[in-house]
Formats: C-alpha cells, sequence, structure tokens
DNA sequence: ACAACCTTTACACAAATGTGGTAATGTTGT
DNA sequence: ACAACATTACCACATTTGTGTAAAGGTTGT
C-alpha cells in the first residue's frame, strides 16, 4: 500500500537500521501498528516521527534517555511539578528557606 | 559557623556520601560555594537541595541524569519548545503532516 | 517453490552512570 | 604538632544505553 512501509523499508527512508526501529519501538518513542501477521507498519506520521526525531537527536546532542524522560514528564504531571519544584528552589537558594519555613508552618497549623 | 558545613558533614546531615556530594556537584545539580582553600562549604539552602533530591529520587525512581536533563530543558527554551513539538505530534499522529506541511510554508515565507 | 523479507531471542561490545575505593597532598582546630 | 578533616586524581566495578550480528523460524510476492 502507498505509504505503508515495513521495518526494512522505514529503515531505509528514514535512516535509522531496523534494529534501531525495533528499539525505539521497545523504548515507546516510536510505536508502529502490526499487520495481522505482527509485522511492524510504519505509515508517513511514523516516518516523520523517525526523521524528525533524528534531526532533534543530531541538534541537540539528546540521548534517546532524554527524550524518552520527556515523554514521561509529559505523561506524569506529579512529577514534572515536584521536579519544577525542585529546580525552581535550586535556582534561587535562598527560597529553600522560605520553603521549608511554610513547611514547619504548615505542620504547627495542622 | 551556624548552618555551614564541609563536605563531611553536609554527608552526614544529608544522607549522601561524601563521594557523591562531589559527583553531585561535578553534574552541576548541587553546587556548594568554596571557602578560600578551596573547601567545599554547603549552607543550609543546600542542605535542603539535597535532603529534597533524594527523596525526589527515591520517590519517582529518577536517575540523576533525569534531573540534570530537567534543569537543562529549563536552561534552553529551543530544546524544550522542539521537543515539546515532537512529543505533540507524536501524540497526535495525523498533526505530523500539518506540522511538516507548516515547515515547509515556513520556509517559503522566509 | 524460492528468495527475500519479517518475527523473537540472544550474545557481544563500547561508552556512560553511579558508586566505592586509594594515594598524595593541603587545611584546621585544639 | 598532631589527628581529623579537606582537596584532586586516579582505579575499579556493576549496570544501563546504543548498536551490531546471528540463529531459528514464519510470511510474502512472483
Amino acid at each position: 500500500m502507498a505509504g505503508t512501509y515495513t521495518v526494512g523499508a522505514a529503515a531505509a527512508a528514514s535512516g535509522w537500521s531496523a534494529r534501531m526501529l525495533r528499539y525505539l519501538e521497545q523504548q515507546g518513542l516510536v510505536v508502529p501498528r502490526r499487520s495481522a501477521t505482527c509485522y511492524r507498519i510504519y505509515g508517513l506520521g511514523e516516518l516523520n516521527q523517525l526523521r524528525s526525531l533524528k534531526q532533534l537527536r543530531r541538534q541537540y546532542e539528546l540521548e534517546l534517555d532524554d527524550v524518552a524522560f520527556a515523554a514521561r514528564l509529559r505523561r506524569e504531571p506529579d512529577l514534572k511539578a515536584a521536579l519544577d519544584g525542585w529546580l525552581a528552589a535550586s535556582a534561587d537558594s535562598g527560597s529553600w528557606i522560605d520553603w521549608e519555613q511554610r513547611k514547619h508552618e504548615r505542620l504547627l497549623a495542622a
């Protein structure tokens, strides 16, 4: 069918190896649908994902890990909030005292 | 002085090893100031950073890497924007065609 | 039917992470 | 002065990441 690729074809068209396409799927970064016989089927959307992922990686020297972690941040808003809080407080060291102070006050008020 | 700790004291007070405190500094996660003789000086702010980093890590099973990457995302808004774009388009596979279309239009307009 | 694909599973390996040591040397508090 | 700290610079090691390759077998197009 036009615009559908098996793993080898998608590899050739995207610049990744077939091996890496399977790895990317395992990491949850680019997950193709499957044919009735379990063949991986990549469409145009996945092709674009693959191409731009490759460029992102080169341009910013990212690990795949980092991209997977960014995906996790979107899936887990608590985690993102907790990390943002830590980073914000770290950026402004003085704020830690306030933060602890407020925590202390919360405990007293309870 | 009250509220200031050398690396060993900070380690004892935070639950990290002195070795790890040096490693955290090297990764840019918790960077103490230095005395005139280059001793690391941790204040209350850093102590709180260390304690809450430890808890963050346990609670969400984070790698230090991941925290360092989250810090990078705040420092590099382009990177964050690029990643968010990729993730948003990946979440909604159909949008890739539009995204490529818009990129094409941007290039033509330039 | 046969070549050329695909599947999963596994072994292999270099590089990086996270963590602990040690050694040689400088600093500090009593 | 001396014990108990600190510094940097290494070595070591298990685990993870990213990547290739191979085996044993199923699918597909001609």
